[in-house]
DNA sequence: CTGCGATATGTTTTTGAGAACATATCAAGA
DNA sequence: TCTTGATATGTTCTCAAAAACATATCGCAG
């Protein structure tokens, strides 16, 4: 069974510029680093390659003047990541903005889902 | 010169249960259906082939209980198609929900942009 | 009754993103 | 020094989404 059947009726993606951006994906996959201290484990749980996780950070890491994750390698348990000071700050700031926006749209949200042919369940 | 630059900083998709969604792009075209009064105009407008615009809008209109687009074939003009009421509705109530998310999450935003390695301009 | 311009669809081709696979590298510890 | 587990990175393969191309249909206007 597929618990990770959790699916937020809210997408927010927030593009930067011509091609950086932060979106669910990359948020999820920062909390996943948080609490597993390493790439590889964090992207195997979401069903991902390493290297694509591996990039995604890549990328992020790119587009903030500091780096969100840091890694190492070698070392004992042969390596591992963790989240910066700046990485959990943007990953906070992220989720803010995620339930305030969600929050403030609730009325046209609402309003737009009884327009709906199959009304998905909250939640 | 391309004027189309208008990059929004906030990039709102929403997305009803498994696959339905609306995001920009779709709003774009309603809009644009409703200006042009054609299908086929509102996508080359945007780059878009007919296919593909037609598509978009067959989805939606499947989607809703209603249908926001109304085509005709043949006619003065050779056709058209306009938005229902419906459609007008839904568009309306996805702008607002964009105004009203960007607006109360500007303080995330900001605060998010500052870190930034290129800050990009405003609008 | 023919041509036009738009909708309506089907078929084929292209292409770009991600998966899959393959190594190389590092540092600690046994 | 050899093993180990994770990072780092290149190469190839797969497949689905979009583009490109091709028609068919419709209804006025002339």
């Amino acid at each position: 069974m597929d618990e990770n059947t959790k699916r937020p009726i809210l997408r927010i993606r927030i593009v930067f510029g011509d091609d950086g951006m932060i979106g669910p994906g990359k948020a999820e996959l920062l909390e996943r680093i948080d609490r597993c201290g390493s790439i590889a484990a964090a992207g195997r749980e979401m069903g991902m390659s390493y290297k694509r996780a591996w990039q995604l950070i890549g990328t992020l890491n790119a587009m903030f003047r500091e780096p969100l994750v840091d890694s190492t390698r070698g070392g004992p348990g042969g390596g591992g990541a963790v989240l910066t000071e700046v990485g959990r700050k943007v990953l906070e700031l992220y989720r803010a903005f995620e339930v305030d926006a969600a929050q403030a749209g609730t009325k046209h949200l609402d309003a737009l889902r009884v327009m709906l042919l199959d009304i998905p369940e909250e939640k």
